[in-house]
DNA sequence: CGCGTTATGATACGATTGTATCATAATAGC
DNA sequence: GCTATTATGATACAATCGTATCATAACGCG
């Protein structure tokens, strides 16, 4: 093997500079020399690292998925011991709003790939219904152990409610992001539906 | 005047190829002469009747905006005489939520309209804002005549409980149209929400 | 040391796109 | 009927894009 370059490492360098470009410009109008030049790097190498466009879009899709999990990982781990079902929901809730620019970024390229694998038969969605349903899955869990410890009402039907907060998160997302309600509207107004759930 | 042909309708037409072109390829790839094609025109045509795409284009928001408007005037005014709350509050919803192709379609164009708008300075987020807002406010005059006619509880924070409903409604319209949900699973979970309102 | 594999550069090619140009057909008003 | 204006066709052009091709530099291994 000659000459000595972490294949792995300039692969992400290249996704990384693919990411702010897409951002910055949408993901449609993304070519391969624009990531060349944000990468610093020739257009042969992007092609090197990424056989066609298509992967470069897959391997793209597929980083956000990491980004996300590892994300979600560190900020659950990070959580006070032992933390309250309320507190840890709208955790929760403020790590999937787009609050920082970052997220924002994040947030909007999410919806671009969503959108493109209704039209573009190349792009999977599951990531679009597996992702939310593992959101929803966590919510369930969170919602069962503070009803069983005495913190949420006892018939809570965490099942219903948890769809229908997934459906708030996923509407208010969007609302954040398109500049129609601030984060902080938001999370006040999912603390509102909350309430609901304390014990009378 | 010569060559009497009307010129609005011949912009319909084209526009009208236009959505069809843009829902069945992806708003991103569409192109004017795809379009031509579409609406069995030449070139030429298109360019003279909409100057450059960006006019294309805002026309066939402005055009997705109409529609929108039309199709809600539509349905509120058959609506049954006098209307309970929340009868009135699930038909919305229901027109709301891609249920049909027709509306899948819609939904696809409107978000994919929504996002272009983050990124290109030449397309405004107006409507993504204002629209939103307008069904808000529909929302909250239906909560507040229920309430004031017993059919709701007296003590129902309409502005909150609005709020988190059209969230629901985005949130839920969303995962309809990637095909996490069904339309049936989001209108009766939006009905266990409704019933929070009912008098104790 | 040399050789073969990996990595990178320079560039070319065909396709597609938005836009512009030139021509001309059709008709309303005089 | 003539003409000026509107409407439509055919086509050209420059730019951009994804992809392919050819060359060659760098380095591990025998």
């Amino acid at each position: 093997m000659p000459r000595t370059v972490d294949h792995e490492e300039r692969r992400s360098e290249i996704l990384e500079a693919f990411v702010r470009v897409a951002t910055r410009e949408g993901l449609a109008s993304v070519s391969l020399r624009a990531v060349a030049i944000e990468a610093g790097i020739s257009l042969r190498l992007v092609q090197y690292y990424f056989e066609t466009k298509a992967g470069l879009m897959q391997a793209g899709l597929e980083l956000l998925e990491r980004q996300s999990n590892q994300r979600w990982a560190r900020r659950i781990a990070e959580l006070p011991r032992p933390p309250m079902a309320r507190s840890m929901l709208l955790t929760l809730f403020e790590e999937a709003l787009p609050t920082d620019g970052g997220s924002r970024q994040f947030h909007l390229l999410w919806m671009s790939y969503a959108i493109l694998a209704q039209t573009d038969p190349g792009t999977t969605n599951r990531p679009f219904i597996d992702g939310p349903n593992r959101i929803r899955e966590r919510i369930v869990a969170i919602l069962a152990r503070g009803r069983d410890d005495g913190e949420l009402r006892p018939d809570l039907d965490v099942e219903a409610e948890a769809t229908i907060l997934l459906g708030i998160l996923n509407g208010f997302g969007t609302a954040v992001l398109v500049g129609q309600m601030t984060a902080n509207t938001a999370l006040s107004s999912i603390s509102y539906q909350l309430e609901r759930f304390s014990p009378s």
